[in-house]
DNA sequence: CCTGGAATTCAACATGCGTTGAATACTAGC
DNA sequence: GCTAGTATTCAACGCATGTTGAATTCCAGG
């Protein structure tokens, strides 16, 4: 009984379809990465002709930077962080781990990171300029960002293998549990580490 | 002036073509991931009509498979850890981290289980099956297969940013230097493994 | 109220994909 | 040496995809 959808503009907040394109996307590119993310399927969550998506945001690769504008991220990360308790590697691990788990912005990223071209370039900045730097002086050492790419590895390495490859013992792990684990590799990589 | 190919079968041994079809397979895989990698490319790397890739591997999921066949890695790693030097953890780490970066079955499996279930389903059962019940009763404890599937994320994440991401600190790093680093990380994972 | 622009759908396009069936050339068993 | 089968290419089908252009409906400014 839905009514049959009829052309031209609907009345109400163009805004408001903007914003479902972009979750739709979000929600689809998580699920499916980069290239098995379709501009069809995107359209059908968000209850929309294909074509409006390519009208608000241009080409896939443009849809797929709206959708992943991780400039939001550090600032919510940094605050779980200075509200946690523990050693600086058990705060890392649960503000990280959590951070990832809770955004499917993380989750598409990586998901097409290991794929496609373009994703790869933006992760990369991402964690060089966003996260490494802002850590460099807080971090000892000449080696101080090989110590920093083990350490998101650990962390990385445990989210690809608990929601990608869905290994047992990762995926039906409490998280809790995960980051009392994590929590000494990270303290053994980056020594002390001062955050806040 | 390469003569044009005729139609019809070519005197000599057809095992060969079918070999290099797989190895094409397997290199095309491992730089395009699952869904990225066409029968067209495999066929035209193998130097071969795409239509010859179906006869001999049938379906392209039936190619993966046939392409991707990973029981015989572990006997040669497990070997190199034999032969290897240091500590546990050194010698697992040399010897799965030089085993992944040698073996383009390994970095196409890991790349297209990130996007396909097949691919996913298969690793899956890899590591579970094949690596970790191999090591459950010389790793003591309960949690055993939590601790190893922790000591493989560190490796696999280390992989992931190394090969797939291109993060400059990884990527440029010497192997041997990330093996003396990653080392102690399964050491505290795994605790006293008995090898051999 | 009228008019220019923005939002939205529809229909279609070109392309690339996995796959198939027929046609041809070689090989092995009788 | 014939004959059944296998290896190989060619041409094509059917489908899904990203993208585009025209048509329609609403909104905002004069």
């Amino acid at each position: 009984m839905t009514p049959a959808p009829r052309r031209g503009r609907r009345p109400g907040d163009p805004g408001e379809t903007r914003r479902a394109i972009l979750d739709a996307a979000r929600d689809e590119f998580a699920a499916s990465a980069y290239d098995g993310a379709t501009i069809r399927a995107i359209a059908e969550r968000a209850g929309v002709d294909p074509a409006l998506v390519h009208h608000h945001f241009g080409t896939k690769e443009e849809l797929f930077v709206a959708a992943h504008d991780v400039e939001a991220i550090p600032a919510s990360v940094a605050a779980a962080m200075a509200a946690g308790r523990g050693t600086p590697g058990e705060r890392l691990a649960r503000a990280y781990l959590g951070a990832m788990e809770a955004n499917p912005n993380v989750e598409g990223l990586l998901r097409s990171a290991a794929t496609n071209e373009h994703a790869r370039a933006l992760l990369r900045d991402f964690m060089q300029r966003t996260v490494f730097d802002a850590y460099q002086d807080r971090i000892g050492g000449e080696d101080a960002r090989l110590r920093m790419g083990l350490a998101a590895a650990q962390m990385l390495g445990v989210l690809f293998l608990r929601r990608f490859v869905g290994l047992d013992a990762l995926a039906h792990a409490d998280l809790e549990d995960i980051v009392e684990r994590v929590a000494p590799v990270l303290d053994l990589h980056l020594g002390d580490v001062r955050l806040g």
